[in-house]
DNA sequence: ATCCTATCCTGGCTGC
DNA sequence: TGCAGCCAGGATAGGA
């Protein structure tokens, strides 16, 4: 499902087909995907606007607009467990997951498509409202040891929740934090303020070399839903130690990988490499 | 403060 | 072959 690393490359793939162009129109064919605003509202707040810049936040593309040299609000758009962004001619049948299309100025639509109808496409006018309740990026300076460590002791809860927590740290889901958790040795059970500060760090270290391998592999495919703008699937999945991996063999001692339910989520873990706290 | 459950959705899978 | 029922999954709301 799209995490962080998928999220990025797909920003970055959609980037140069869409910074600099003018939006001519909107098409919204399934109207929940805005969020909340209406069709019609939601077309006249991005026609006429110009495309200033594609980044990321957390699991959320935002693409800047303007028109001339002033600011004209965002678009957000959160893949979720489905969601796909392509950029294409105008007038290409996309099938019967297009949500919202985005017409642009060079013949070409940016389209987000979504079987499950779970992600969104929102404009807003203020991203840092949006925003404003996410814990830091893992990838920037903010995801420091010092931060981590006291983050970790100040809460009393269970470390899979807490780091799929988009409030506590933003962008892992649930593939991430468990190829993390392993790499570090570290039960998904394990109370956050019983992580001694060296297990803190190493946690830290892992969670950012998963992300930037994953990244560098454009991701995780493993069943039809996340695919590249290009149509292409990622390849970190190929390198996943847990995730999807039970009752094969661990790759580091052997032992048979398990999967449990933790926070309502399916969880991968080997139990020699990750021992079960106390209680 | 933290946990648990339901909700949103569809397609793919299982079992009969 | 058809069909019912279940499940996955990110985020959030509301209740315990």
């Amino acid at each position: 499902m799209p995490e962080l690393p998928e999220v990025e490359t797909v920003a970055r793939l959609v980037r140069p087909g869409l910074v600099g162009r003018r939006i001519t129109g909107a098409g919204v064919a399934w109207e929940r995907s805005l969020g909340g605003m209406d069709a019609r509202t939601f077309r006249r707040r991005v026609r006429g606007a110009t495309i200033e810049r594609v980044g990321r936040r957390a699991k959320w593309i935002v693409i800047d607009l303007k028109e001339g040299e002033s600011a004209r609000g965002h678009l957000l758009c959160h893949l979720r467990m489905s969601g796909r962004l392509h950029v294409e001619p105008t007038g290409t049948d996309m099938g019967r997951h297009e949500r919202v299309r985005i017409d642009l100025d060079d013949g070409k639509s940016l389209f987000f498509l979504d079987v499950r109808k779970f992600g969104r496409m929102v404009f807003t006018d203020d991203a840092a409202e949006s925003f404003a309740g996410l814990g830091p990026e893992p990838l920037s300076d903010e995801f420091s040891s010092a931060w981590f460590r006291s983050a970790l002791k100040s809460r009393k809860r269970r470390l899979k929740p807490l780091l799929l927590d988009q409030t506590f740290l933003a962008g892992l889901g649930n593939i991430y934090v468990d190829e993390a958790l392993h790499a570090s040795g570290l039960h998904p059970l394990r109370r956050s303020d019983r992580v001694p500060g060296q297990k803190a760090d190493q946690l830290r270290e892992e969670i950012r070399s998963v992300l930037e391998e994953a990244i560098l592999r454009e991701g995780s495919s493993f069943d039809t839903f996340y695919r590249t703008p290009e149509g292409q699937p990622g390849s970190y999945q190929d390198q996943f130690l847990v995730y999807g991996r039970d009752g094969k063999p661990c790759r580091t001692c052997g032992r048979t990988l398990k999967k449990i339910v933790v926070a309502q989520r399916g969880t991968h873990l080997c139990t020699r490499c990750q021992p079960a706290p106390r209680g």
